[in-house]
DNA sequence: TTAGGGTTAG
């Protein structure tokens, strides 16, 4: 008996390690515990395989299971849903479907958790339809789903743009029984706010009102950013002002929210109080906060702070991601320094970094507004993936270059492949092949965008 | 194991 209880203590102590990320020290005493006599159970293992997954990566969790096995010890339904979630905090579907597939082998059950893990994978991986198979399959094995199910299927199908469909199944399990809970109603509030049905939203925000439920922190952050979008700055900051007036402590998403959109109104000394007092209050920068701030003084033009931001980012184990270098590039293009953005992302290719899609409008927006247009065509050439940001720079520059033709050629591949383009950008090519004599072809493209207008209707 | 934040065209 009281070599169990010590054996429990031994694994609480371990996990208080894994905890605090001190996996070696973890390791040790795993060592030191075995010297005497205590023989590492599941939930040694387990705490272990859980830890790897979070702290380390999937294959060094893996090889914990490997150890395991070794060891004698089975890995029971925990340990694959350790796993799982490892694979999915990691966005690796294939490996998380790997992982259930292999659990069901050997003939470990999976259980709700082990479910709506995978379901959330997928989803986050963009296989709404797998994920949703999953949640059928679950049913047919007569597995419970549980509130959080239900909040993770319906997550998934607003972040995979069926925010309509979510609110129809949320009205279906509330005839069921169904109670929705604050993450619901926040969930729902999100989809219903990106896909522009405001109406909807505020209407899910009158029922938390008359619910049991209390908007939190992220309730009131999903209704300043909704407001931000839609171009109601003066309502968000007072949803701003609100939260904080109730008593609730902004944290970092709320700041950087905040942040980000005084930014864009131009209201940089209010943006620079507003991080001031984030740091005063103690709030831990993450990657996108640091994103914010170096936005910042790019739109201030003092580049040379925005890259000190960035030396703070290493000095803090943090990495630069995808917005930091396309704000970097925009903010160097925006300063006068075009081909300090080309070899800066030059540089980060170097270093394996992909260069991403807004990165690339940036630059290209860049040689177009320098007259660069040869440097900006080859770009646009190299581009794998194009949107609409992209044809408004090319099609702004060719017109103020006075090359209508190829503009004209690139207005309709637009119009082909259904991307919307800029009124501005349309005019442009359209007034301009007609003052410069190609009357025809200015009829010509008037007809195929009315045309594209009313196929889209 | 579920909810919110950060970048580009005019």
């Amino acid at each position: 008996m009281t070599c169990r209880f010590s054996i429990r203590l031994w694994n609480i102590c371990i996990a208080s390690l894994c905890k605090a990320r001190l996996l070696k020290k973890a390791e040790a005493v795993i060592i030191d515990g075995i010297r005497i006599g205590y023989l590492p159970d599941v939930v040694t293992y387990n705490t272990l395989v859980a830890a790897y997954c979070r702290f380390v990566g999937v294959d060094e969790a893996y090889l914990v299971l490997s150890r395991m096995r070794e060891a004698g010890v089975k890995p029971d339904v925990i340990t694959y849903n350790s796993l799982i979630a490892g694979a999915a905090r990691h966005s690796l579907p294939s490996r998380s479907l790997d992982f259930f597939e292999e659990m069901l082998k050997i003939g470990i059950d999976p259980n709700v958790w082990s479910y709506n893990t995978l379901m959330h994978c997928l989803f986050k991986s963009g296989y709404p339809e797998v994920a949703y198979k999953f949640f059928l399959d679950m049913i047919s094995k007569n597995v419970h789903p549980s509130p959080f199910t239900y909040n993770t299927l319906l997550n998934g199908l607003c972040k995979s743009g069926h925010a309509r469909n979510a609110l129809k199944l949320l009205r279906s399990l509330e005839r069921r029984g169904f109670s929705a809970e604050i993450v619901t109603y926040n969930t729902i509030i999100d989809g219903l706010c990106k896909a522009g049905m405001y109406g909807a939203a505020k209407r899910i925000l009158t029922e938390i009102g008359e619910s049991s439920h209390s908007p939190n922190a992220i309730t009131y952050t999903t209704i300043m950013k909704c407001c931000f979008r839609s171009g109601k700055f003066k309502q968000g900051l007072e949803v701003f002002a609100a939260m904080m007036d109730k008593g609730y402590t902004s944290d970092v998403f709320g700041y950087c929210t905040i942040i980000s959109a005084l930014i864009k109104m131009g209201m940089i000394v209010e943006a620079h109080s507003c991080t001031d007092e984030m740091l005063k209050n103690g709030i831990g920068l993450d990657m996108a906060c640091y994103n914010t701030l170096i936005y910042m003084y790019c739109k201030e033009g003092k580049m040379s702070t925005a890259f000190q931001v960035l030396n703070e980012v290493v000095e803090a184990g943090l990495e630069s991601d995808e917005y930091t270098h396309s704000i970097l590039v925009d903010g160097l293009c925006k300063t006068g320094s075009v081909d300090g953005a080309y070899k800066y992302l030059e540089r980060m290719e170097a270093r394996g970094f992909n260069s991403n899609l807004v990165a690339y409008n940036s630059l290209l927006d860049g040689l177009c507004k320098v007259g660069k247009l040869d440097a900006a065509l080859e770009l646009f050439n190299k581009m794998q993936v194009k949107d609409s940001f992209t044809y408004a720079s090319l099609l702004h520059g060719l017109c103020k270059a006075g090359r209508f033709r190829l503009a004209s050629k690139h207005m309709r591949t637009c119009l082909r492949e259904g991307i919307s383009v800029l009124a501005s950008a349309q005019r442009a090519v359209v007034s301009g092949l007609r003052s410069s004599g190609l009357k025809r072809d200015a009829v010509k493209l008037r007809a195929a965008i009315r045309t594209a207008r009313i196929l889209r209707c």
